[in-house]
DNA sequence: TGTACATCAGTGAACGCGCGTTCACTGATGTAC
DNA sequence: TGTACATCAGTGAACGCGCGTTCACTGATGTAC
């Protein structure tokens, strides 16, 4: 017989084989469908095809394997920005206008991962590799604005870490208000992407001007 | 006997009197502690004194318990960011810093009411009077903008819709990610409050020049 | 001013449900010799 | 190459819990006359 009836030809034996990976998509799916509060331990082991305790395997409780989640969340998006950014090539400035592109892009095919990232309420001093995650994906816009401040004719220069905090949270906010799939987007005149590259173009006109 | 033994003194009959307001400050404090998806209605029941049956008479369901909140909280807020910008007085670029820093000032000082309003993903368009309040928060900042950019030199000027858009992004990014009192803030090398400042200073240096 | 009655705003018990977590267990796998 | 055994990764039943929701009910309040 079968081990699950439900996925028919694809036997499985006692053991899973994969189960941690399994686990890790389940959730992303599920929050994916109904947000980052709307999905329990017992239903990703469900997703999965295993039983309840199956996942104490892993986990040690729902938390870990959000972490977990936003942790992967956090490397694939350091990826993104990253090769978006291309060192700056053809320039520093059309440069970081993909990386802002990139950045909602991001937001808007995995809104799992990004709110696992960034509104699931971590003490992220618990979950270090998380932290750094994180903190390498912020690294990859603080040089990103490096280059792109010595690019600009002297005078007084912006301290590059504000620079970066400034276009972050210009899209993190883009990204949380307009930016989503989801039932709660509000509406926009415009798309989001145009409305980021338009907010960056001001912005980086406010920094070499004057 | 006292009705409520925890309440000892302030004795209260067979009706409360006030439960809607009783419940809605009760989620408020409980949204407080444990974030929007953290309360419950039983216990919202429970910390208003009163039978978890007792809510079902003045709302429907959690949901629109929680559109209340968020409908009061986007009243708060118009009225907050309207006394902020007094009218662009003394100068429309200084009240505009103003209007920022109120902004910011509500979601550190009503983190709950600010995550009912922007994170708990409403179908919007079932709470008519929830999203008319939502339009009229926005309404103040349009209109300042409007009038920050007729006080523009001429020459060609931004929309004021896509400025107030992107005034309302940067704050609200900040104020995702920087500017609330949860465990989960990320650490600033500096005030929430001066890096906006500085945001918006910046971006209204580019929209003047060039 | 008193009284009958309608309406309102609560009670409290009950229900079914899914969750998180534990436990002793067992099938499968890998490895030492 | 075969076998004994340790380890691993699952099972499935059980538990206590709190939640949302319903129901018939009842105490309190207000109002018509």
């Amino acid at each position: 017989m079968s081990w699950d009836p439900n996925e028919a030809g694809k036997r499985r034996g006692y053991h899973h084989g994969n189960l941690r990976e399994a686990l890790i998509e389940a959730a992303l799916r599920l929050i994916g469908e109904k947000g980052p509060a709307g999905f329990t331990f017992a239903e990703a082991a469900r997703a999965a095809g295993v039983s309840p305790a199956a996942p104490y395997r892993h986990f040690r409780d729902r938390d870990e394997l959000m972490a977990d989640v936003a942790q992967r969340g956090f490397e694939a998006f350091s990826k993104a920005l990253r090769a978006a950014w291309d060192k700056g090539q053809p320039s520093p400035r059309s440069a970081i206008l993909r990386v802002g592109r990139a950045y909602l892009d991001f937001a808007r095919h995995d809104p799992a991962a990004y709110s696992a990232m960034f509104e699931s309420n971590f003490p992220l001093g618990n979950y270090p590799a998380l932290n750094a995650a994180g903190e390498e994906a912020f690294g990859v816009l603080r040089e990103a604005c490096e280059v792109i401040i010595s690019a600009m004719p002297g005078g007084r220069r912006a301290p590059p870490m504000m620079v970066a905090l400034h276009i972050w949270s210009m899209s993190h906010g883009i990204a949380s208000l307009f930016g989503r799939g989801d039932a709660a987007r509000r509406p926009l005149p415009m798309a989001p992407e145009d409305l980021l590259e338009a907010g960056m173009l001001v912005y980086l006109d406010g920094l070499s001007g004057t």
